[in-house]
DNA sequence: CCTACCGATCGGTAGG
DNA sequence: CCTACCGATCGGTAGG
């Protein structure tokens, strides 16, 4: 919806490997402009970012932005819901390989807490500027957060009913999962003293032992 | 610094326990403007908030909000102190009861997250703002909550020297305690399926089984 | 507590 | 991609 090209949307001209060079630019020139919008939405908010600070960052005038975009809000509805869908589609692929749920989870975790170690802006944006996303995207991005909750919270069902997994809540047990890999994105450093992986692999043992059966067993 | 009175700080009449009407009035209406102020700033950010719309709030014109605060970035800047100091106090005495890292670690688990269940627009503020609070208040802000972390990190280290825990790293362990806690703010609703204190009981166990010894032992 | 008003800035459009 | 410009709104002040 987006994006701009001199084709309708149903008769894209697949024939052509080489997207033509007008169209190309076009496209960079909207990354380039997302890219920007992330790094200020996330720095100083989505009503402390003007489009005259965009427009700086790319070394342009304001009004030319709106040759490739359409509006701010519509910048900051792709972004979120770009998000959303990349971290939803990121889990699905790490659970696809294994049926163990205590090895599902633990893949969960790690492709979770990787999400939000490789997407600082985009998470702190996710989780600050709800509020200044507009009717109907704000219910349709929470309905998408939904969906990811609720994956994870079947994945959990399953290790408690076959014993794997304890817990007094699992609607509390995925929450405090979910937030505590979040908040990976508001302190990690790639030059930091942990690397990604090794902060991952932690994070995967962290959300095991809080499902983690007692020591003396339940039944 | 934001309260307004007859006189200067050192000449406080403290002799007059009943504070005179024209004071209490003024102590009154700061009140109103912080808790306007908080709704909206937790619903529609500090940014997307105006002082016409807490005005509107309390019935009156938007200039004479400035009969009692001094500017809106001083009112976030008290909103947001006001929450951290509290914060802060409310774990100091939680551990003050008891010398056990286990029970200490379980205690301020539950009082940080009372914390954030009963202060959800104050802990969406706090999360979100902090962009948008100035320099110096910000990094002011920032070494508070520097504060309140390195207190969990030492109640942690404690419990591991003795043998009550066992972690792969303490810092990470306390961010994603804490972390998980804040998130309660971010769904607890006063009539939903739980207390506060069911979910400050099971936060509370969560946390302990986070740093829970391998069933084998290390040793 | 109000009205009247300030300069600054906002997102966005027109038209080239 | 630009300049010129729009109406709207912003935080805050003056003065009563």
């Amino acid at each position: 919806m987006p994006r701009q090209t001199l084709y309708p949307a149903d008769v894209t001209p697949s024939t052509n490997p080489v997207p033509d060079s007008a169209e190309a630019s076009q496209a960079s020139r909207q990354a380039e402009i997302r890219s920007a919008a992330k790094t200020l939405f996330a720095q100083r908010g989505y009503h402390g970012t003007s489009m005259k600070d965009i427009a700086e960052e790319l070394g342009i005038k304001a009004p030319s932005l709106y040759n490739h975009i359409d509006s701010k809000q519509t910048l900051l509805r792709d972004i979120m819901f770009e998000t959303m869908a990349t971290l939803i589609a990121s889990q699905k692929a790490a659970i696809s390989t294994t049926k163990d749920a205590a090895e599902q989870v633990r893949r969960s975790m790690e492709s979770h807490v990787r999400y939000h170690a490789q997407h600082r802006r985009e998470t702190i944006i996710g989780n600050t500027e709800i509020a200044s996303l507009k009717q109907p995207y704000r219910r349709q991005l929470l309905e998408a957060r939904r969906e990811y909750t609720q994956a994870w919270e079947e994945l959990v069902r399953k290790g408690v009913e076959n014993g794997e997994f304890e817990t007094q809540s699992i609607p509390l047990a995925v929450y405090a999962m979910l937030e505590m890999g979040i908040g990976v994105a508001l302190w990690f450093r790639e030059d930091g003293p942990l690397t990604e992986s090794e902060i991952a692999y932690i994070y995967g043992d962290m959300a095991l032992k809080l499902l983690a059966p007692a020591p003396g067993g339940s039944a």
